[in-house]
Order: C-alpha cells, then sequence, then structure tokens
DNA sequence: GCGTGACGCGTAATCGATTACACGACGCAC
DNA sequence: GTGCGTCGTGTAATCGATTACGCGTCACGC
C-alpha cells in the first residue's frame, strides 16, 4: 500500500506538506491539487497505527461486555457501537462470557492496544484490573454495574420507579405473594433490585418473605429453572414471579410449562430487561424495560467527557414497566 | 505509561536487550533478570501501537458481520471472538446492520487499521469495498455468506442434508402442502435453501409451488408475519411452514397466534438457525442447526491459513435437523 | 601466541505518520 | 534600498518498538 512518501514524490513536494493537506492544520494553497491528485491517484490512504504511535491517539474505544450472548448486553453493545462509530471512533468488543479472568484478560489488552477509553459493564464484583486501568489513566466508564472502590463514573439505569411501578400493578391485579429471581447477594444491581421491590411492594401491605427470594450463581435459564422448582415446591407457592434477567425467565417458562402451569392464570411473570423476543412469547411477558439505546449514548457521551477532560457525573436513565399480558391484564393496544 | 527506554535505564542496559529479553528473539543471559525486575517494578507493558508499526502486524483481525443483533450472528461473533483469542488475536467487530454503505464503511475503517485478516458476513449483494480488500493484500474470508466475483475462501454451512431429512420428516408425518419463506430472491443463501427444499419435496411427490414461497425484503419478524398472513389467505394455506431465519420464524409465530391457530396442530413450522430461544418456546420448536460454532472456528482457521500464505480452501460444514415438537412429532429425549 | 568463532550486547536505522523550527520569497512601509 | 512580517514549504526530530550490523570478550585449537 501506499505511504505517505509516495504520495510526496509524486507530487513533488515533502511528506510534511502532505500531512499539511490531508490534515488541513496549517494553509497551503499552490500545491495542494498536485497533493490531492496524487493521493487520488495511488489510492492513498494513512497508515493509522503510525499516525497513532506519532499523536497517542488511536480513535478506538474498547467496550468489556460482561455476556454478549445475552440479549440485553448485545442491544447495548449495538447501541455503544452506533454512537462510537457516530462520534468518529470505531469500537473493539471484548466478551467476557461472565469470567472475571477473561475479562482481566481483555482489558489488559485493550490497554496494550492504548485505546483512548474503556467501557466495561463487568462481570463479577471486583476486579483488580479495573484499578489498574484507573491508574494507568485510561478514561473509563462503568456501563450497567458498579464497581465498589473504583473510581469511574457508572452509567445505568434506575429501575426505581418501574419497580415502584410493578408492585402497584401486581398489587392491583389481586396478586398477594409475589417472589423473586436474582443474581447472588453481593452483586451491586441484584441487591438493588431485590431491595427496591420489596420496599415497593411494603406500601401495598404485602410481604416478600425469604424464602420466596430465590438466588442463581449463575444468570442462565438453567439457574432460572432450579430456583422455580423450589418456588413451586414451596407449601405457598407465589402467584407472582420476577426475574431480574433475562436469560433466568427463560428457564423460569420452562419449569411452569413442565408442570402444566399457565401463565398468567396460575402465576404472573415479569422479566428485566425488555428484550424483543418477550413481544413474541406466549403469552407476551411484562417488562421492565431499560433504555438500552439510550444507556449506549450516554455512555459514550460520558466516555467522551472523560478523554476531552470534561467533568463526568454518574448518568441515572429511568427504566419503565411495559405491561403486557403475563401478569393477567389485557394490553391497551 | 513506562516505555522501553525507562526500562532500559533502569536495568542498566540498552533498549535492544531489553527486546530481546521480552521477545526471546536472540540470546540474553546476565543481564535477563535485571531486565524482567525492571519490567516488573516499572508494571512495563510493550506499546503495542510501535510494535505494530515496526512489525507490520496488529495481532487484529476484523469481523464484519451483516446483523448483530441476529442471534445467529451473535453467536457466530462469539464463536470468532473466542477462536481468535485462543490464537493470540484480538478482534474488531463491526456491525453492519444490514446495510452495505455502512459495511463499506467499517471495512474502509478496519483497512487503514492495518489488521491482519478480515471475516465478513456480507450484507446485501455485492460490495465494491470487498474488491479493494482483495486488492490490497488483505487476508479476507468470507463468512456465512458467498460473494460473486469475490476471491476468497468461503465458510459457511451445507444445509442440504438437514433439508433433504427435513423433507422425510414432513413426509413422513403427512404434511402435503409445505411453504417456505426466504430472503429476497438473488440471495445466494437464499435462493439455495429454496432450490434444496423443493427438490428434497419433489422426492417425496410433494410440490412446492410457487405460491408457497414467500419474500421478505429484510429478515425481520415483521416481514416474516406478513408472508405468513399471504400464506393463511390462500385458498389451500400451507401445512407446514420453513423459515429460512429465525427473526422470520418469530413474526410468523405471531401471526398464528393472532388467528388463533395453534403449532404444530394446524401448522407446522421449523426454523432455519436454532438460537437457544428456540428451545423454549411453547412449542419447542424443529430447527435446522448450523455448527456455529465450528463455523466461527473454521472460519478463523481459514484466515490464518491466508495470513500465514498457506492455502486456503472453502469450508462446508453440515447442517443438521433438530426435530422437536413443532411439527407434531414428540421429541426422542 | 594468535587466529577464529560464538556469544552478548550496544548503536543506529527503520516503520509511517505529525509537527516544531527554519528558511526563502514576496510585499509593503520607511 | 533596507528591514520586517507573512506565507508556503522543506528539514529533521519524534512517537516506541524491532532488528541488522558491528564490536568487544572469551574459549578453544593449532
Amino acid at each position: 500500500m501506499a505511504n505517505i512518501k509516495d504520495v510526496a514524490e509524486r507530487a513533488g513536494v515533502s511528506v510534511a506538506t502532505v500531512s499539511r493537506v490531508l490534515n488541513g492544520n496549517s494553509p497551503v494553497a499552490e500545491t495542494r491539487e498536485r497533493v490531492l491528485a496524487a493521493v487520488k491517484e495511488l489510492g492513498y490512504r494513512p497508515n493509522n497505527v503510525a499516525r497513532a504511535l506519532r499523536t497517542a491517539r488511536t480513535g478506538t474505544l474498547g467496550l468489556v461486555i460482561s455476556d454478549l450472548t445475552n440479549p440485553f448486553f448485545t442491544e447495548l453493545a449495538d447501541a455503544v457501537e452506533d454512537a462510537a462509530r457516530g462520534l468518529g471512533y470505531s469500537l473493539v468488543i471484548g466478551n467476557a462470557g461472565e469470567r472475571p479472568a477473561q475479562q482481566d484478560d481483555y482489558i489488559r489488552t485493550l490497554l496494550d492496544r492504548r485505546i483512548d477509553g474503556l467501557l466495561v459493564s463487568s462481570a463479577g464484583t471486583g476486579s483488580a484490573m479495573l484499578g489498574e486501568v484507573v491508574a494507568s489513566g485510561t478514561p473509563l466508564v462503568l456501563l450497567d454495574r458498579t464497581v465498589p472502590g473504583i473510581d469511574a463514573p457508572c452509567v445505568r439505569a434506575d429501575g426505581r420507579a418501574a419497580l415502584t411501578d410493578l408492585a402497584a400493578h401486581l398489587a392491583a391485579l389481586g396478586r398477594r405473594r409475589p417472589a423473586i429471581i436474582v443474581a447472588p447477594a453481593g452483586t451491586p444491581t441484584g441487591d438493588e433490585r431485590l431491595e427496591r421491590f420489596r420496599t415497593a411492594l411494603a406500601d401495598h401491605g404485602i410481604a416478600l418473605p425469604d424464602e420466596r427470594v430465590g438466588a442463581t450463581p449463575d444468570l442462565q435459564p438453567s439457574g432460572g429453572r432450579r430456583v422455580m422448582r423450589d418456588f413451586l415446591d414451596l407449601p405457598e407457592p407465589p402467584d407472582a414471579v420476577l426475574a431480574t434477567d433475562n436469560l433466568m425467565a427463560l428457564g423460569a417458562m420452562d419449569e411452569l410449562r413442565a408442570r402444566g402451569l399457565r401463565v398468567p392464570d396460575d402465576v404472573a411473570l415479569v422479566v428485566y430487561d425488555d428484550v424483543p423476543w418477550f413481544a413474541h412469547t406466549d403469552p407476551p411477558l411484562t417488562a421492565i424495560a431499560q433504555p438500552t439505546r439510550d444507556l449506549g449514548r450516554a455512555a459514550v457521551q460520558t466516555l467522551l467527557a472523560r478523554i476531552e477532560g470534561r467533568p463526568a457525573p454518574d448518568v441515572l436513565l429511568p427504566a419503565h414497566l411495559v405491561p403486557r399480558r403475563s401478569c393477567g391484564e389485557p394490553p391497551t393496544p
């Protein structure tokens, strides 16, 4: 591939002039046409590696996502990528697959590649490598999941209003024995959802006892199914279940079907994360929808602020309840 | 961040020695310990940008995927990424969103970044930029979708055996009026699936007339639903429908449910691409499963062969039929 | 005792761009 | 005519690594 020297030779100018014409940093008059002609004839494209070395800017952002095959994160990654591209950045996606070791591996690689900034939706609870990112001075923004002790802005959804609405919704429909399927205790996201759901239910005089709080080790259908099995074996099984992640909801549905129970007649089902599929299930699932695309956009904007040295506060965007038929009320079309 | 010069100074050696210790290219004895100590103390990590400039190897592969939010491609991307990482490469993913212009945009960017090789599952039929990739000498491998006129190996699934099996399966279950939902004519993948399905059915004396071949402009649920609507409005509606993409199948199911029709009692439904979700639908959907992870692995291996100058033929991996309940036969557990 | 080769290491060129600095030409004012 | 500012351009340093080449040291063999 042609380099800047080839262009300079062909145009009969120095490499500095070619660079100036292409970057428009300082005025170039007479020779401009000749340079542009040479660029076109040779099909010259600046080598981004060399440019990055010199300018210490790669034009690349990194995104480490906890599980790319989880539709919520797929959509989030897609939104981040759209936003980044719109601002002239390209994006390197690393998929941690919910494995902290792999996550650290990826962060390491991205730092070595000298990306301009890093977005992380962290798998697991903590990460030694995240401390290193901060120490290295690479701008960092946490996405969807906070990490205690890490000094970086966090962009995520605020589910409180939605959970309040959900409690009211379930109360209005006469559900009295709610249950919740959460990630293992200790994960900030899960704890917060549980806490808030419980509080909101209490406002309607409904209790959420510990035996109807089921934790799964992994965010997978199998875990959701196991918890639902335990719920249904209770002396007083729940009449409404909130799964705080979409994959766990799938497993929960499987168990219900296996027992011949019907949604919403026997058990109401609500899912956190409104992935497109849930509008196509039978019945369509009531969901708590996170503003995924807005989250992606806000995350990139926050990261850009950090890159440019501007102040970047946390961002909390409201999630909202999307009532469908899985709680018993007909949807308002 | 510390660079190689800092390490050299601290260890009291030259930068060349540091480089040699770290790369192990030539023997270094005496000073090795001092260098390693200095590396550790400074937390030195080689700058990959500089290394890439010097060696003309970035250690990065590019993947341009036609639609990342389509679960089939999500899994494919995940598989490619796993395979690449296993071989010491990182992966830049570009999502074309089925827009040829965006795809070209991404390919351009990746070429500018001097990636070592490129994988493309092309959106649309042709692409001027793919020609440029070949011309630029960047190793290229096509994934899942061939592109006529592009001289690059293609890695994809061979659905012929699965379609043959499917025809037999449907015939055995007494289905006599099959239909197929395909991508618009002209896309090699769609044409091939249609052709093969028709041939395989003919072997059982079953016809696939044109009125039961429905094309959608986009690979989306809405398109699948529209085609299914037309099918059901026929004087003789089909008793079995094959959707050649998973998203189209979702739309088709919506239309069936909206009309109160039941799967498989009224219409059998088969979907191309066995994404995890289909095991959780009601009823679980009979699917044609592509060997997604194997495809990803084979694609990376083929690309590596190209990078290293080894011969790289096309790869065809067999898809297979996964019978579930959506055609009427109980699944064999 | 000296040539020879292996070994370990430093010097400097190199990759392809950006950019500080300097210099020549030109125009204008005195 | 001389001095000076402006404009356009070239020269060369630089980013941080890799690596060809060369030099000094040492062991060995004759």
